[in-house]
DNA sequence: CAATGACGATAACATTTGTTATCAGTTTTA
DNA sequence: TAAAACTGATAACAAATGTTATCGTCATTG
């Protein structure tokens, strides 16, 4: 089997029982791309027309406020799907950018594959149901942190998760993940 | 048909195609229940056996953050579902409770016929997949506003679209709906 | 009907958070 | 390799928001 497409195996399995043959034929029509650092492969506005599914690197996912400011959203890190889903699902203007913020190797899932999925795949709609609960799930937590959480707390809680985020995400990137300033982060940090 | 159940016939309909025999079948497992105003129907901590369909009244849903203080994280208004999807699913503790605003009417869905559902109805696991992502539809729209819009705009936005809402809810659970004080939102609403 | 509690406005004050600017160290780029 | 851009810390100040308390009105309850 192809190398990239191994990682993505394993996820999509644990999801719904998929044989040799559906996955030979689901997975000839992936795509695969590479793309640099800084490069953009959503921009808000545009319709996304693709999940990601990031088999190295990292991507981040944000959004223009009405004040011209970007806020970070999300950062889709190795062996995880990345998307606007609702422009996805949708087909609307997306609300989000993604960007890359190492050089990075995705696997492109169009919307046309994955709901011939629905039909080929023996679980197909199985599948689509697993994965929007799964995004739901992500979504459900994180405005939970937001509600329940100090910007610290959730500061540490991400360090925890992820010991080598300092290293491979700008501080402001997270301050801006956390809806506070890098000012504002920088201080907290340092006087815990 | 049973005029309780018009409504969330009428919804389903909407998401999948759904015969008359299914329908009997299916809707033949809803329960009604009837709640009085300020009765928890779920208390966070305990698992959320149950999809609520508001027929009439208002339902509350908030939890308890780590400095003993309700959060108002949602208001189920008629014609709509409530649940913690998240302990639904996954069968683990709520993090939330859900308590009725004023004398309400629900319809019932259990884990086990919704379960039965994707197998029982031709369409079952589409009308799961279309659930869960119209739950991450509006979990996505709350979190966007949460980063994009300032309280006061989300507060009007709030009225706009729900005109009678200052009539049916006190104004301090909106207050902790926007994740603000409820001296300041009255500060903010005398102010604009 | 009286008592109690819920509700929302307001004031005074404390705390948190944002803004702007500067600086030193680092990384990227031409 | 030199210039430019990026990054994070820090200080000074401004703005936003929370906390506590008080008050009058209204709704609920016994």
């Amino acid at each position: 089997m192809n190398n990239q497409f191994k990682k993505i195996h394993q996820v999509i399995s644990s999801y719904i029982e998929i044989n040799n043959e559906e996955w030979i034929s689901y997975s000839s029509k992936f795509r695969v791309k590479e793309i640099r650092k800084k490069e953009i492969i959503l921009s808000q506005g545009d319709i996304c027309r693709d999940v990601f599914f990031v088999v190295n690197g990292l991507l981040r996912v944000f959004f223009v406020d009405n004040n011209g400011e970007e806020k970070t959203f999300h950062f889709s890190f190795e062996n995880t799907f990345s998307t606007d889903y609702e422009s996805f699902l949708k087909k609307i203007p997306s609300s989000y950018s993604i960007q890359a913020l190492e050089d990075t190797t995705v696997v492109l899932m169009s919307f046309e594959m994955l709901h011939d999925g629905y039909k080929i795949l023996r679980n197909g709609e199985k599948l689509g149901r697993l994965l929007a609960e799964e995004y739901f799930f992500i979504f459900n937590d994180k405005i939970q942190a937001i509600y329940t959480q100090s910007p610290i707390v959730r500061y540490n809680n991400l360090t925890r998760k992820f010991p080598n985020i300092l290293q491979r995400i700008p501080q402001h990137y997270i301050a801006s993940y956390l809806n506070i300033s890098s000012v504002h982060l920088s201080r907290l940090k340092n006087s815990q």
